[in-house]
RNA sequence: GCCCCCAUCGUCUAGAGGCCUAGGACACCUCCCUUUCACGGAGGCGACAGGGGUUCGAAUCCCCUUGGGGGUACCA
């Protein structure tokens, strides 16, 4: 809620680390990151954190990059790929070595389970008790000469006060000595090496290298934040501005994560849901458009006003009605025609060729099906009856079984016009009106009976629109028959 | 356990001490439109977590309580 004016070119990235497809959360992230970076005539960068060699797979860096180019969320440049910077990031730790900030430590992985396991007993916080801070020569050459490996660790003042001004949050403050100890900046390796750097590491080097002006992650960094700025001041670096946007939370309002089913990017788009829909609902979870803008905003309308200011503080649920009614606002709003290109892959999936109409009558039934849908699976679902022959349901079935049904809709087809002629609403209404008479039937009966015959149910679009698209298809005489 | 953060309708939120009898959106309910369903339109239900301060005045500022969340790795 702090108010800071951005002053000079705004820089921001996302990091996406590659074990596992591209996820809500990180998507909101990206959209916060990139309305910010639009707003500001900024650039927004791409960094694939891949150093967890065992998790990542290059399946899932195509599966972000695809997700965030099928929102819309492009980048600038080439996407810079965190294990390439191996030799940057251990020349970093070299230095940290050689200015006294990290040192070696040998403790086992036995050792600090028994450490963390008295602390435990004690109740008292976990943390590492730096006891290998400040060894000897003579000591580190023992443990060594033990055939000890050894991890590297940044030296952490337990006195040091570290605070930073957020863009969400305002003035931050957190202690040194409720960081855990001395960190680990790279893994266990033989003692005359350097092993792989880890994340806190890493990022600051390559955020710093990236010439990064604004950090802008979720809440669940706050904790790294007050680690990483230890290392840019021990290394050096100028500060970037840092800003904690509220995490999308799951329907008990914890952090939405895997399991909690559907929350990939690609899971959304498999669906049905729009790009567009998706983008807008994940804006407004947690940021809020100025008075007068409405709800319904495309990201490039968000970005001409994107600002800090409007993103609130707490998490928010993800609300799939919410999207649901997004999403259908999308769609509703189509042109049929574009409606039609979406839809016809899926219609081709199916099958359907031949069996409907030309494009002119495939944009008409666009035109019929959009109010109704929610998802575009829902014009797959609602379009079947026009493209395969219905099999009446149940209700379907009693109501051409019940009292005049048959009369009516045979008094109708006596008169049903050749498929040439074109069945105007007019027509269809006078064609109803006397078909009614004729078999002595309320219309309102004959309408009935005629849906459940040209669509097997008692629901769906418009009637007499509907019946005229199959008219063009000369399926209404065949169905009606049918249900003779 | 410890550290940090957060707190307005069921949900997302507006709200920068008087514009607040707290506004909007989704959901829900009613009605209208429609000889169906949906869309659309008009209404309705519905919240400042609790307690103390500060102030002429508090949803808004402060403190406490309660509740919720995040973090506490040789993951990112």
């Amino acid at each position: 809620m702090i108010s800071v004016a951005v002053t000079g070119p705004v820089r921001v990235r996302l990091a996406p680390s590659p074990t596992g497809t591209l996820h809500i959360g990180t998507a909101r992230t990206a959209v916060f990151n990139w309305l910010f970076a639009r707003r500001h005539g900024g650039q927004f960068l791409l960094r694939i954190e891949d150093t967890d060699k065992e998790r990542s797979r290059p399946e899932y860096t195509e599966n972000i990059l695809e997700g965030l180019q099928w929102l819309g969320l492009t980048w600038d440049g080439e996407p810079v790929i965190q294990s390439e910077r191996i030799e940057a990031h251990r020349s970093a730790i070299q230095h940290l070595l050689d200015s006294g900030r990290a040192y070696r430590c040998y403790a086992t992985e036995q050792e600090l389970t028994e450490m963390r396991e008295r602390q435990a007993a004690e109740n008292r916080p976990p943390r590492y008790d730096n006891r290998h801070r400040n060894l000897s020569p003579e000591q580190e050459q023992a443990f060594r000469a033990e055939g000890r490996e050894a991890t590297i660790r940044f030296r952490i003042d337990d006195d040091a006060t570290i605070t930073w001004n957020d863009l969400v949050r305002g003035a931050m403050q957190w202690s040194g000595a409720d960081l855990g100890g001395d960190m680990v900046i790279a893994r266990r390796a033989p003692a005359d090496r350097i092993g792989d750097p880890l994340y806190n590491l890493v990022v600051v080097v390559d955020d710093a290298a990236m010439e990064i002006t604004h950090v802008i992650r979720g809440e669940d960094h706050i904790a790294n934040t007050a680690k990483q700025l230890l290392l840019y001041e021990a290394l050096g670096q100028p500060l970037p501005v840092f800003a904690h946007t509220p995490l999308i939370l799951n329907q008990e309002g914890r952090k939405l994560s895997k399991r909690d089913g559907v929350t990939s990017v690609s899971d959304f788009r498999r669906m049905g849901y729009d790009p567009k829909a998706l983008a807008n609902y994940m804006t407004l979870l947690g940021w809020s458009p100025p008075e007068g803008m409405g709800e319904r905003f495309s990201l490039a309308e968000a970005a001409e006003v994107f600002d800090f200011v409007r993103v609130n503080r707490a998490g928010a649920r993800f609300d799939w009605d919410k999207l649901n009614w997004l999403n259908g606002q999308v769609l509703h709003g189509l042109d049929p025609a574009d409606l039609r290109q979406q839809l016809l892959p899926l219609w081709q999936e199916k099958g359907w060729n031949d069996q409907g109409g030309d494009a002119e009558w495939q944009i008409e039934l666009c035109r019929l099906l959009a109010p109704s849908l929610t998802l575009l699976a829902d014009g797959i679902d609602q379009a079947t009856p026009f493209f395969e022959t219905p099999v009446a349901d149940e209700a379907a079935q009693a109501q051409l079984a019940s009292e005049g049904a048959r009369a009516g809709l045979a008094a109708l087809r006596q008169q049903l016009p050749a498929q040439a002629t074109e069945l105007t609403p007019d027509l269809a209404q006078a064609l109803l009106g006397q078909a009614a008479v004729d078999a002595g039937i309320k219309k309102g009966v004959l309408m009935k009976s005629l849906r459940a015959a040209l669509l097997g149910s008692l629901q769906g679009p418009d009637l007499v629109t509907t019946w005229q698209l199959l008219h063009r298809l000369g399926a209404d005489a065949t169905r009606i028959e049918a249900a003779l």
